[in-house]
DNA sequence: TAGTGGTCTAGACCACATT
DNA sequence: ATGTGGTCTAGACCACTAC
């Protein structure tokens, strides 16, 4: 694309996209659109970014320009922008410009189950369902999903599986109000956050804890895997966009297979 | 503080904050400090939120009232909002209103080494340097950090230990021009992020990769561990703000010891 | 000194949920 | 029908950076 080094920063030249080359990123949007005329300009811009039409290290024209380019407010410019920021696509600094730093693919940590990620990746996962019953819920259980001890939750257990081999046990605790209604069949064909989805319950926050294990017996056998082989270690407490808190889940995956991915971007 | 059953929502009793106690809240706004209007009033939001006087589940009086009551306009109160919104503190529904959902404190997945972590929980780590030299880069170091394959870079093995436990095992690549003057005694008087803040490198963007995995003969004396212990596995490429990758590295910590614990929000 | 992003305002209109 | 948050505008002034 056409660039400029029309000025020197840091005594690097400094390539900025003018008007000219940046009609040509065809970017255009949609007034009538359901989708936000922000987020129209942000998906442009990140595939334009992604695609390597505006490579790594230009800058972009100044947000002025860019809102009479575009057709629309400064505001409206910003918050496109923002949300680049946000994915760690572009950094702005005050008196300096914005700046493209990174194209590559972000895969943020998301609220979805082991089953959402492989049926992403291509594959097709098994769940045997272990156990599936209602239990009087204990002190640890009934703190963590804010319920009087005692009361009745549901408890699963499932393993999940790709072909032949073993990857995770998941053993979680659900409320009666959320879970109650499940069957083991349902469990058996898809993803929990799936079936929860389905019911209007939509997942927002989790506080997660990750760590290690070796396996233990019960483990072991019911894996596959040699006595101490190492497991990824997942401990989580789900709430809903409603405030109110679903699931406890306490996961074991084989460390031969699972991994977590994730990208952490600083203010 | 004082509450009213105004209307119902859901079934439920809806307490909406009236004019009257979000006075009492104490937000006030000092227009003349640095700190942005619209995080001066997160902030004091997020204060009445965690401090119980405003309870899970209250909605917040509207934003046009909110901005009459803080003397701002709208907007600046949909940002303050906002950020307590990705924060998970509040929820937001179109047609509904803002509601508390969680006074949780929120620790998410920072940006800091061990030694840093280690420090805010009181802990005094110590740090051994096992390797600290000059190595030309192969080609995955190459690749990661982004230079030719062959150039010199920084390698630096540490060991983390807490008086006598040790805690991980913690191998990085640098590139010359962020540590090429950091000597062996500042590597073990603090932590790597901590020197590289002081050189004036801000990190900023990192991709990370959790797993885990057993201890092999040389981790295992290292740490003082059986060999095949379980370990949690970190891999983190790190950019600063300027967009230049930084920083490779490959850590393992003792699962015994160490947890990663996140809070994930979705949207 | 000039140019950039950062903040803030005072409106407007719309989509959506509830009554 | 009403009230809510969601979007968008067209300005304004300021703080910071670089030259």
């Amino acid at each position: 694309m056409v660039l400029t080094p029309d000025r020197v920063t840091n005594g690097r030249p400094r390539r900025a996209i003018l008007e000219s080359a940046a009609r040509h990123l065809g970017v255009t949007v949609q007034r009538n659109s359901p989708v936000p005329l922000y987020h129209q300009l942000a998906q442009q811009l990140a595939a334009a970014i992604e695609s390597g039409t505006i490579a790594k290290g230009d800058f972009l024209s100044n947000e002025i320009e860019l809102a009479e380019l575009w057709q629309v407010s400064r505001p409206t410019v910003r918050r496109a922008i923002q949300e680049l920021v946000d994915d760690g696509l572009l950094v702005r600094r005050r008196g300096v410009g914005t700046q493209v730093v990174s194209a590559e693919v972000r895969r943020p940590v998301r609220l979805s189950s082991l089953y959402d990620d492989l049926v992403e990746e291509g594959r097709s996962p098994k769940t045997d369902v272990l156990t599936h019953e209602r239990v009087a819920a204990d002190k640890i259980t009934a703190e963590s999903l804010g319920i009087p001890v005692g009361t009745e939750v549901v408890h699963i257990v499932r393993r999940r599986r790709a072909i032949r081999t073993a990857l995770a046990i998941m053993c979680n605790w659900l409320t009666v109000e959320a879970a109650g209604d499940i069957t083991t069949d349902q469990l058996r064909s898809g993803g929990l956050y799936e079936l929860l989805r389905a019911k209007g319950i939509r997942p927002r926050i989790a506080r997660q804890t990750i760590g290690a294990a070796g396996a233990d017996e019960e483990q072991s056998a019911q894996l596959g895997l040699a006595l101490g082989a190492p497991l990824v270690t997942v401990r989580r407490v789900m709430q809903d966009d409603l405030g109110r808190t679903v699931e406890l889940a306490s996961h074991v995956y084989d460390a031969l297979h699972y991994r977590l991915e994730m990208t952490i971007v600083e203010d």
